[in-house]
DNA sequence: GCAAAAGTGTTGCTTCTACACCCATGG
DNA sequence: CCATGGGTGTAGAAGCAACACTTTTGC
């Protein structure tokens, strides 16, 4: 806070946290909307939000809402924007700091789903959303791509134990665009950050493809050492 | 804005927004803060910062307090981060949105400095801050870095007309690094977005360095055909 | 002429890209 | 046995880093 002519502590404003939940399974990138059960926008889709309490702060109003809806903690979730516009809520003045957060989508429990009305969409076709939801998605999209180039978040979206043809088909489905399969493959393994089991998937081929591990400690020791990620 | 159980509209926030504000001269990346003449913290050194007004937007209330203190409009300014600490402030609970600036600091008037008692400081060695400014300085020159990667900010803090050694000259000061001259010359000028004038500056040699302006719109044309800036 | 910055050229190395090709196996 | 995804190898292109070398000119 500060100021410099103004009056200070005069106006107040209702302040509210909005998530935009991502998810990836085998269909693509997903997103997490629900129903509006209350006025303004009754029955129209919404992204998961909440007020902020006095006893609270953002990061603590965020994390209680996406518990909330989905029933998870520690989960990874980001502050990426604040919208702030005077109309842009049509109930009120509300002034809303939007969250992303990823998530393994199958930790995530259907019962929440049908508590709250909530269902999964394609990021890249989701039904129009109420007040600059929309906005606020598209936001988080880019900021998602963004910050998957030089930062391993996609691990956050697979199972602990995943193919590497899942994560190039993650990565696919967030750049949209596709990557040779080989060069992938030898690219992200020569980073040494995934550790390979000794477990294949048979799933996606006949073959079967050997599962790895994202080996987080490792990460951290060689981005102290000036490693930069990079895919 | 949103709920799912909360009562809405009941609790409200005092909202500001606070500005950090770079400048580039030959003795590197500065900071412009200056020192409070009010409660609470009064003489403490500060950011730049002000009310939200009922009737204005965050951006608007960011370029409001950023030309009050600077005389400037049109400005490059970005909203970053929002901080929502309960007892970030020590005065009440605010809310704080947090921009940064890039400025062209021979466009800056002294008079503003006199007048709120305002003052430069090196990125590397300011004064200690009050609140969690200083958490909010180290957010920005982060977030400068990471975004002057991939988009060519690095020209707001430049004046129209720079030669490739002063862009160096940034570009080392935003990365605490330096670039080989010969290399870093032939890089920028590879991606044609720099116009060569007709003119030298024999400030920095004796046998002159050729002066260059940023085309924005060769940039914009380029990046909407998928061309990606990189420095 | 010398120092010092501007600017160009060269060379070897690393990385990227495209694509060929072998492997394993369920059906 | 063959189609399919898994996985490895390779050759050419492109990009990068280090550094030599040339230009210009004020002192």
């Amino acid at each position: 806070m500060n100021e410099i002519v103004d009056k200070p502590y005069f106006f107040k404003f209702n302040v509210a946290v909005d998530c935009i939940i991502f998810g990836f399974d085998d269909e693509g990138l997903k997103l997490l909307l629900y129903k509006r059960n209350f006025e303004p926008e009754i029955g129209k889709w919404s992204l998961m939000g909440g007020f902020l309490s006095p006893e609270e702060s953002l990061d603590k109003a965020a994390s209680r809402v996406l518990a909330k809806i989905t029933g998870l903690k520690n989960i990874f979730l980001e502050q990426f924007h604040t919208y702030g516009d005077v109309n842009r809520d049509t109930g009120a003045r509300v002034i809303s700091a939007a969250y992303y957060a990823l998530i393994k989508i199958s930790d995530f429990s259907q019962s929440m789903i049908d508590e709250f009305g909530a269902q999964w969409w394609p990021v890249n076709d989701y039904p129009e959303l109420v007040f600059d939801h929309g906005v606020m998605v598209e936001s988080a999209l880019e900021t998602l791509r963004s910050k998957a180039k030089n930062e391993p978040i996609g691990f956050e979206l697979l199972p602990r134990f995943f193919t590497i043809t899942q994560l190039r088909n993650l990565y696919e489905a967030i750049y949209q665009r596709t990557f040779d399969p080989g060069n992938f493959r030898k690219k992200i393994l020569s980073m040494k950050l995934l550790d390979r089991l000794p477990i294949k998937d048979k799933t996606g081929s006949k073959k079967g493809a050997f599962l790895y591990e994202f080996n987080q400690n490792r990460y951290e020791r060689f981005k102290s050492q000036g490693f930069l990620f990079e895919l």
